[in-house]
DNA sequence: TTGAAAGCGCTAACAG
DNA sequence: CTGTTAGCGCTTTCAA
């Protein structure tokens, strides 16, 4: 079909090592024949198998991403930003998304090893010994965003407990009397990994338990809408709502705007990950901000240099950022 | 390093041919042979080196998908889709995102060709016969989204001159005296792929210029918000913005908020695209629903088809659908 | 400076 | 039912 290494040798006369010196700058070759081998190579259009240069290299430029999925904001950032960084890097991505799915989840792991990728970075829905065990088995290094998975197994994030404490410290401060933490995903933790929004909750816990004078509540479950409802109706306390991720945020801003209440003055809202919608709505919402395309980024770099066989920090922490916005 | 089949053979003592039959299902096999050899084979933790197959099978079971970017929500859910379907149907993707530079893309897509992806989903930002020219001579199917490139050049997406026409109806029906068209892609016409832009702008202008009685204008340049500006406080006429996409009607809005102005009662929006952001945004805006998700996900139905050797049809057009926001 | 041959790990074809 | 061989397209090694 397409054109090969022995088409262009024979075409040239000479040998397939030959033409692999002239192709890819290679020593021991005559500039003349080399010169000969570009230009045939040009005419006939070659365009290297990069599929039988991995089999014998033995490595094929290719990092495997496995993410919960791109209609989330913060994924959608994180690939983005991986992408942009493999590319400067020669690497291409193969992405796959498990949609919390432990068993697929797997599955997709093992596929991207079948194929040969040379790393992966992983936001991991598995937990536990198990599973870890299974990643630390693998033949090639993964990263780990997001959701630790053991001490052994690198991982790059922000401090979530310290972020969560700095926020809570940031709503007592403007007065407050009662703040909840919602936090949808609690129910599964027994299911899947949810270590960040647990860490948050720990942050979040820690601080507001040195305030005595500040009541605070935990919701949890898809259903918290309804029960973020009954409980601003159960107290007339000053309230903030603390979300564990902006989007749980939004939909209770959207639900309250519905139902006539208004925010701040009805009830604060702060929301968690600063992801790029918030951009457009109102208002402004108060929110920890993630630095997403800069983990991205570090990711990608630090996962090339596990490659490269070189080792690295297990726990790498980025900087988050409290942005106080109008919602509080 | 890891296990080959040849490993199999040794351990059981037969040879790699029916290593691989028992591996794959294949017939002439005895039972027992085959049991004896799947468990070895799990016991050693085989894993087919997907690459080798490919190498030999001739095809990669994996698409390569070129986009803008991620940030963008438009291609964030298109490629959540596009990874949604190929999982299905047992294909992995190659993302690779172009950034809006035409080169670059060239270099993307022959990088992708080289590693034997089996075909390609292109946004292109290219546009004219050579381009074209190039795309058809590419020894694997490729499948266009969003911007057309030849009648050749199987394209799927919506009928946006239409889909335009119909949304300028619905604005002349709220009663707007003048109508300007915002489409800040518009100055880079000649050097990039605006097809779908270009389309709407034909199908707006069409519509309003029946409407004798309705004053138009058109927008273009990323300073249009100052343009937008200056626009609405030339005049007193009942006026709607109809922008070529959400993101303008975002930042529209979010400017105007900023300087005071209300939606709709001073000016009117309508948006394009439908991006799920929207959905936290106040007021609801009036746009047309590109129907994302199924684009797609046809997208890979008709891919794959033309990876098995189907011929598909040229011009694959998906429902769109008008939505009356609150914005107009 | 160049050629020939081996081999990456797999599947396919043909014998036996 | 099973073994042997060739070959996918490339790179690498060892000779010449």
């Amino acid at each position: 079909m397409s054109v090969t290494v022995e088409d262009i040798a024979k075409a040239c006369g000479v040998s397939r090592g030959t033409v692999d010196r002239a192709l890819n700058n290679k020593p021991r070759i005559s500039p003349e024949t080399k010169e000969k081998i570009l230009k045939v190579a040009k005419e006939l259009g070659y365009r290297p198998d990069l599929l039988a240069r991995s089999l014998v290299k033995g490595r094929t430029m290719s990092i495997g991403v496995v993410a919960f999925d791109l209609k989330n904001r913060f994924f959608a950032q994180l690939v983005n930003s991986i992408e942009a960084e493999a590319r400067k890097r020669n690497y291409t991505i193969n992405i796959t998304l498990q949609e919390e799915d432990p068993e697929l989840e797997i599955q997709l792991i093992s596929s991207l090893v079948g194929r040969r990728i040379d790393g992966i970075i992983l936001c991991p829905v598995n937990k536990g010994e198990e599973f870890s065990n299974f990643i630390s088995s693998l033949p090639i290094p993964v990263l780990v965003i997001g959701n630790v998975l053991s001490p052994s197994i690198p991982y790059i994030g922000i401090d979530e407990a310290k972020a969560a404490r700095d926020a809570t410290n940031m709503i007592i401060s403007k007065g407050y009397e009662r703040i909840v933490f919602v936090c949808p995903p609690l129910y599964k933790r027994n299911k899947k990994n949810i270590y960040s929004h647990e860490q948050r909750l720990d942050g979040f816990l820690k601080t507001v338990k040195v305030h005595k004078e500040i009541e605070y509540g935990v919701v949890s479950g898809m259903n918290f809408i309804q029960k973020v409802d009954s409980l601003l109706d159960s107290s007339t306390k000053k309230t903030a709502l603390f979300c564990s991720g902006d989007t749980f945020a939004l939909d209770i801003i959207k639900h309250l705007r519905a139902k006539g209440k208004k925010v701040p003055q009805d009830v604060g809202i702060m929301g968690f990950d600063g992801i790029d919608t918030l951009e457009y709505v109102t208002p402004a919402l108060g929110t920890v901000l993630y630095p997403v395309e800069k983990t991205g980024k570090k990711a990608v770099e630090n996962l090339v240099e596990m490659i490269n066989g070189k080792s690295i920090e297990k726990r790498i922490l980025m900087k988050y950022k409290i942005i106080d916005g109008e919602s509080l």
